[in-house]
DNA sequence: GTCTATACCGCGATAGAC
DNA sequence: GTCTATCGCGGTATAGAC
């Protein structure tokens, strides 16, 4: 095993329950066999398991966002800006599992202020579009909704995974099937764009 | 107040609790207040919190199946047709909230079964966009992937509706913004089908 | 930094009076 | 059919030894 600090290895294992079981299905108890400790031992490195979550999805959405902040670079037409951000996200939410499902269960929660934490990043994906449409390389329509519906499909794939499996009575993760996805997405929105 | 039989009156509220905290975060006690009983009174009409959640979600896949099925009926084409799901799908969303958000939590979960309960469903659907691309009157395109898409955006719109308040500052279920989230959701799928 | 021990609470479920 | 009382379990969190 590597030297990994404790605290870091509390917070993966701490990721994967809370993805998999969310916050009320979880217990310290859960967290700390996966680390290898006892319960009290995490009381240690965290004040409470409330703040485990916190610290949690505060990272989750730091790595969401540094990963849509590296996309943005370059000095891509449209098109190509569009292509980029897609794949990149695709890319991001297979590679992350657990960010979606936690992000998933956060939009769920009535009282979650994640809505206001992302609101920068929709807004920003908002002008792009209207921009673009005000140029005329995209279809003029609601901008809003149109990132609703990405942010729907794209995220959806990866939090519904295993219902998905039930639906198609296949595996909806493997190579094959995510290359299919992500042509149906990049298609969808180029049927929604193109002038 | 009328004279609705205690049993229905606990689902009732069982479901209003399992949508907005989940299976794990609604306790007997939760429910119990709702209705105006004690705890164990609940467990004279449920054998357990667990019986009284399978038929929760019972009744709610039920419900939902009906409203599929009732439009089903008629012999419209392939646009109509379309059309005709698609607005009864979103009123059913809109008018029951809580069987939305029940089961998006269900998807979330690794060991339900729901994807196998709704394969019918889906496999029906996808029969159906391929019969009409087959005909020629929708363009060809991966059929799987678009009834994914759809349930995606038909859903997430009302099971993440607490987030979208956030992310849009503004209240999303006012019958003017249903009213354009209905439009766009039509719209995104005519272009993507028309031939 | 991790442990044992423990305090304390809320949970689901049962027993039995009314 | 609803209640009070209670059981046993597992939860979070704390105290203090090593």
């Amino acid at each position: 095993m590597r030297d990994v600090p404790t605290r870091e290895v509390i917070l993966r294992e701490a990721q994967l329950c809370f993805a998999r079981q969310g916050f009320e299905g979880t217990s310290l108890n859960d967290i700390a066999a996966g680390v290898g400790i006892r319960r009290p031992s995490l009381l240690h490195y965290f004040a409470s398991k409330d703040a485990i979550y916190q610290q949690v999805l505060l990272d989750a959405l730091e790595d969401w966002g540094k990963q849509v902040d590296s996309t943005r670079i370059g000095d891509l037409d449209g098109w190509e800006l569009l292509d980029g951000v897609l794949e990149a996200s695709f890319d991001f939410f297979r590679r992350n599992p657990e960010i979606v499902r936690i992000v998933r269960r956060e939009a769920l929660s009535e009282q979650s202020t994640l809505g206001e934490a992302l609101r920068p990043y929709f807004l920003q994906a908002v002008a792009f579009f209207e921009r673009e449409m005000a140029a005329g390389l995209f279809r003029t329509q609601d901008a809003a909704n149109l990132v609703v519906s990405g942010y729907a499909s794209l995220l959806t794939y990866f939090s519904d995974g295993s219902m998905l499996r039930g639906l198609l009575d296949d595996d909806p993760f493997t190579p094959n099937a995510l290359e299919r996805r992500f042509v149906h997405i990049r298609q969808f929105f180029r049927a929604a764009l193109e002038p």
